[in-house]
DNA sequence: GAAAATAGATATGATGTATAACTATTATTG
DNA sequence: CAATAATAGTTATACATCATATCTATTTTC
């Protein structure tokens, strides 16, 4: 138990401040090397968890050639038949520039349409094809999949703590002066 | 009150699963559409809280000219003198490739030095330089500020249960066949 | 009707991350 | 001990995400 205790805490190993820095420290590479000081930082945890989610989200998302930000815009397509372009950047919080390659390479895989809009022809109005609501769906599937193998150390209740907090954190005021 | 519990659910409201696709419902941008899937992945609350605390670590840099990769090379370096740029890339993992500009950047600034190391001349000792141990403690506290105002809403209970998630996550297997 | 605002698009740049391949050096193997 | 394999750092390249300025056409505001 003391053993594997001691052996759990390496990464986060007190930083080395006994440390002297005469050469003859250079002589090894430099041991129980860690990121204590930046573990103390909650967001530094927050960015490691999202490492590792963001490769499986990936990886899910390949066969079906989607990404992070395709299959973001896809899904919301699909449930918001209609929607403007201007909108989509809004409920993704992605700059609207950045979203002409994203909605062309959607509609260049067959999954959405541009649609005129009779009323206002500065805008298009995105529809899903069906194609796209089966992509959307099966794809769903697969980072449901590969979400619950990654959390599955966590019960439901601590994944709602976690939903709960990142929702604070998301809505809460912006840290460092703007 | 009910008007405000109103208000505050709507980004996250139902898909309009209701909505026919006709032209008619093209005519006005899709009301009340939302990310609402989405939230479904506690993977998604992730990240949208990651990008607004790394929004917060930008700004709270930049007076420093450091950034995310930057910062947490320095602190790490500046914990653990002599160590190796290999030993570096795994503590942070980040590939070791995409090192050399990070501690080129470090290096040219005056933050750190690539020293040799006499018994292995295929590697260098990263050393922080006195004015990098400055540099490294004055970000650290500016992004310390910035997470504190950003957290304000989370007690220390709950920051802990965070991070604990966020290690579970991040130590769990992956998701995704590999 | 003129000015201001908006929708989508073009262009460009910054940041973070991934892979293949290379030279020099060290470690391993027989 | 020599040949082979592995390692350290580097070069080169590509991909993904995100940011900003600017533009044309259109709609809204005053």
């Amino acid at each position: 138990m003391p053993w594997k205790g001691w052996r759990r805490s390496w990464r986060n190993a007190r930083p080395n401040s006994g440390y002297s820095m005469g050469q003859a420290q250079a002589k090894r590479p430099t041991p129980r090397a860690g990121d204590a000081t930046l573990r103390g930082f909650v967001g530094y945890h927050v960015k490691r968890a999202m490492s590792v989610m963001l490769a499986d989200l990936m990886r899910a998302l390949e066969p079906y050639e989607l990404r992070l930000v395709t299959y973001s815009a896809l899904v919301v397509i699909v449930d918001n038949p209609g929607l403007r372009q201007a909108q989509l950047a809004d409920i993704l919080d992605i700059e609207r520039p950045n979203l002409v390659q994203i909605v062309d390479d959607l509609e260049g895989k067959g999954l959405i349409r541009r649609e005129k809009v009779p009323t206002d022809r500065r805008a298009y109005a995105l529809m899903a094809t069906d194609r796209g609501q089966e992509v959307a769906g099966e794809a769903g599937y697969a980072i449901r999949a590969a979400e619950e193998q990654r959390l599955v150390a966590l019960s439901d209740e601590e994944r709602r703590e976690v939903i709960r907090a990142m929702n604070l954190i998301e809505r809460g005021q912006g840290g460092a002066k703007a």
